[in-house]
DNA sequence: AGTCATTGTGGAATCGATTCCATATATTCA
DNA sequence: TGAATATATGGAATCGATTCCACAATGACT
C-alpha cells in the first residue's frame, strides 16, 4: 500500500500534473468545500484546519484553476481591448493607461489587434464576449453601423475610446475644438495661407472632425482654401511626405503653415520639407496634433496638442470598472487637451 | 403551457441571457452530445441534425463558453506575454510580431506588463499559469537566479525574448557582435576617445553585453578609455542629456565620439549637444542600437542598428507553437541585426 | 437469414472550482 | 438544564462544454 501512494507521489512530481482542489483537500485532510472556504475567506474554517491547508499549499505551490473559478462565478478578471494596431505611440498610452489602472484591481488585458481591418472589429467583439471577458474597451476607428449594431447589443458592458457611439459609454478627444484652437494659433502668428494634411474621414474623430474644426476656423476668419491644400494621408510618415509634396508641386499658390492630423504626418511634411531646402518655420510653419514623445527631438521641435493618451486609456478602464461593479450612468466623456507651443511654427 | 415556453422565451431575449449548448440542444430537438459533434465536426451527425442545429445557432448567434470548452480540453488558446512595459517602440513591436503569427493560428495574447518592477515578472509567471494559460513569452530583462527557477520549473512552454536563460528556448539579439561592429565603425571613422552611455548590467544583454562588445573592441584597437566616458543611465530620454552632460563636465578630456545603447538615450544626448552648441557629428559623434521609427528624423538622423523587433516576435512565436504542438528542441535562436549608417557619426 | 460494419444518437461522467444545505459540535444566555 | 446561537465541516449540485460508451437502426455481404 505504501510503495502503491509512493509510486504515485513520484509520478505526480515527475509529470508535473497541475494539482486540483481535490488533492489539496486530501493532503490537508479536509474537504475541498473546507478548503475553498480558507481559499476565498468566506465561511468558517477553524484555526486548525487552516494551518494544516496554508502548509498543503506552501509546499506544492498549488494555485486554484481561474478556468474553473470563473465557470462557477461568471467572472473572468480579463478585460478585453480591442485595438487598431499595436505599433503607434497613441495606442500603446492608451493600452499602458488602461493596464495600469485595471491591474490595480487583478483584471487583465486579452488584447485584440484588429491590424486596421475594420472586418475584425466585429469579430473580435464576439471573440470576447465567447472568452467570457467582463468588459472590453475598444479603441475605435470608424462608426459604421454593423459595428454600432453589435456594439449595443453586446451584453458585455463596453467603454468607446476615440470616437462617438450613442448609447454606450464614450471616452473622446475634443478634436474639433482642438483643430479650431490649433489653426486660431496659426492664423494669429499670421498666416493666412494654410494647407491641411488629413486622413480618411470615415474616421469620423480624426478624419472628419479635425477638418472641420480647421475648416469652421478659416471660414471664421474669411480665408480661403485652395483645394490643393486638402491632402489626406494615411497614419504613417511616408504618407505625410507625399502630401507635402503634392501641397508644393501641384499648385503656385504655397501655403505658409500646414496643419498635419497627427504628429507622424507632421514628421514626413519637415523631412520632405528638408530635404528641399525649404526653412521650418520660416518658409513653411508645421503644426499638427499627437504630442508623441519625439515632437519634441525633431528639427524644428513640433508645436502639436497633447491629448494625454494615458489618462484616456486610464478614464476608460475607471468607466468599465464602475460599470462593471456598479452600474454606470455617464455616458460621455470629454477630454482635456493641452496645445504645446515650440518651434515649428 | 404553451403561455409558460413563451413566457420564459420573452424573459430570455429580454435578460439577454447567454445561451448554454443545452438550449441550443432543446432547440434544436437533439442531445447536447449532438450538438457538440456538431460544433467540432466530430463523429457523425445526421444531415438533418446537422441543419437544425445550424439554423437555431443561426437565429440565437449562439457562440459555446471558452471558459467550460478549455476546461474539459485543457486548451485555452491563449498565451499569456510578460513585457517589461508596453510604452517603448521595442515592445510594441515585439508584440506586435507575436500577436501576427499568433493570431493567424487563433491564439490571442494576455498581456502581463510589469512596469519595469522585477518582483512581478515572477508574479505574474504564477498568475498565468493559474489563468491556465498555452504558453509564455517573457521579454525578460534580467536573469535573476529567482526568475530563472520559477521560468524552468513552470510546466507550461515558455520562449524568453532578448535574455539567454540555460534550459530555456531563448530568442536573442546578437547584443555583443553588434556593439563589437558598431564601435569598430566609429574607429574605423578615426574616433580614438569614444564614450559609452549604458544601463544597469542586471540587464545582462543591454547592460552587460554591449558594454563588453565595446569594451572589448577598444582594447582590442589599443585604445584608452576614460572612466568618465561610461555612464550609465536608464530606458528614457532625459537620462541620455544627463549623461552626456556628465561626459562633457566631469573630465577635460573630451571624447569625439559617444556609443550609446539605446536610441533614445543617443537622442537625449543630442538634445543636451544642440542646447549647449555642439556640432553633431562634427564635434561630437553619435551611434547607438535600436533603430527606432524617428531615429531618421531626428537631426541629424542616427547611426544606428536595426535589431528587427518585430522579426524577434514573431520568431519567439512560432518557437512557441512548434513547442506547443509537437516537442521542439531547438533552444537557442541568435537574430540577425543590421547596422544603418546615417550623418549622426 | 445472420453477421458485421457504418451511421446516428443520447446518457452520463468529467474538467476544477464555488456554494447551498444539512448536520454536528461548542458556546452563550436565560 | 434547555433553547438559541455561533462555529465548523462535508456532501452534493452546479457552471457549460467535451467525450466515452452503450445502444439502435440501416445497409452490405456472405
Amino acid at each position: 500500500m505504501y510503495y502503491i501512494l509512493y509510486i504515485l507521489l513520484i509520478v505526480e512530481l515527475e509529470g508535473k500534473q497541475l494539482l486540483t482542489i481535490k488533492e489539496i483537500a486530501e493532503m490537508a485532510k479536509v474537504s475541498r468545500s473546507t478548503v475553498s472556504r480558507a481559499l476565498n475567506n468566506s465561511g468558517y474554517v477553524s484555526e486548525d484546519a487552516r494551518e494544516r491547508i496554508n502548509k498543503v499549499i506552501e509546499e506544492t505551490g498549488y494555485a486554484p484553476s481561474e478556468q474553473a473559478k470563473s465557470l462557477r462565478t461568471k467572472k473572468t478578471k480579463v478585460i478585453g481591448v480591442i485595438l487598431p494596431t499595436i505599433q503607434t505611440e497613441t495606442s500603446s498610452k492608451i493600452v499602458a493607461g488602461i493596464d495600469k489602472e485595471l491591474s490595480k484591481q487583478g483584471y487583465q488585458i486579452l488584447l485584440a489587434n484588429t491590424q486596421l481591418d475594420k472586418e475584425k472589429e466585429i469579430e473580435y467583439l464576439d471573440l470576447l464576449k465567447a472568452r467570457q471577458v467582463d468588459g472590453i474597451i475598444l479603441v475605435a476607428t470608424n462608426t459604421a453601423p454593423a459595428l454600432v449594431k453589435k456594439a449595443t447589443d453586446l451584453t458585455i458592458p463596453i467603454v468607446i475610446i476615440g470616437q462617438e457611439i450613442e448609447g454606450l459609454i464614450s471616452v473622446m478627444y475634443n478634436d474639433y475644438d482642438a483643430s479650431r484652437e490649433l489653426t486660431s494659433y496659426l492664423i494669429s502668428k499670421g498666416h493666412q495661407r494654410i494647407a491641411f494634411i488629413g486622413v480618411d474621414e470615415s474616421d469620423r474623430a480624426v478624419g472628419l472632425l479635425r477638418k472641420q474644426g480647421f475648416v469652421d476656423e478659416m471660414k471664421a476668419n474669411n480665408l480661403p482654401i485652395n483645394p490643393v491644400w486638402i491632402q489626406k494621408g494615411i497614419f504613417d510618415i511616408d504618407s505625410g511626405r507625399q502630401s507635402m509634396q503634392r501641397i508644393l508641386t501641384e499648385t503656385d499658390n504655397t501655403p505658409t503653415a500646414t496643419f498635419a492630423v497627427t504628429d507622424r504626418l507632421a514628421i514626413g511634411a519637415i523631412s520632405y520639407l528638408k530635404e528641399k531646402g525649404v526653412q521650418v518655420p520660416d518658409q513653411m510653419a508645421i503644426a499638427s496634433i499627437g504630442a508623441s514623445e519625439i515632437s519634441q527631438y525633431v528639427d524644428p521641435p513640433l508645436t502639436t496638442v497633447d491629448y494625454q493618451n494615458e489618462a484616456a486609456g486610464k478614464e476608460a478602464a475607471v468607466q468599465l470598472l464602475t460599470t462593471i461593479t456598479a452600474k454606470n450612468s455617464i455616458k460621455k466623456i470629454m477630454l482635456n487637451y493641452r496645445l504645446i507651443i515650440r518651434d515649428s511654427v
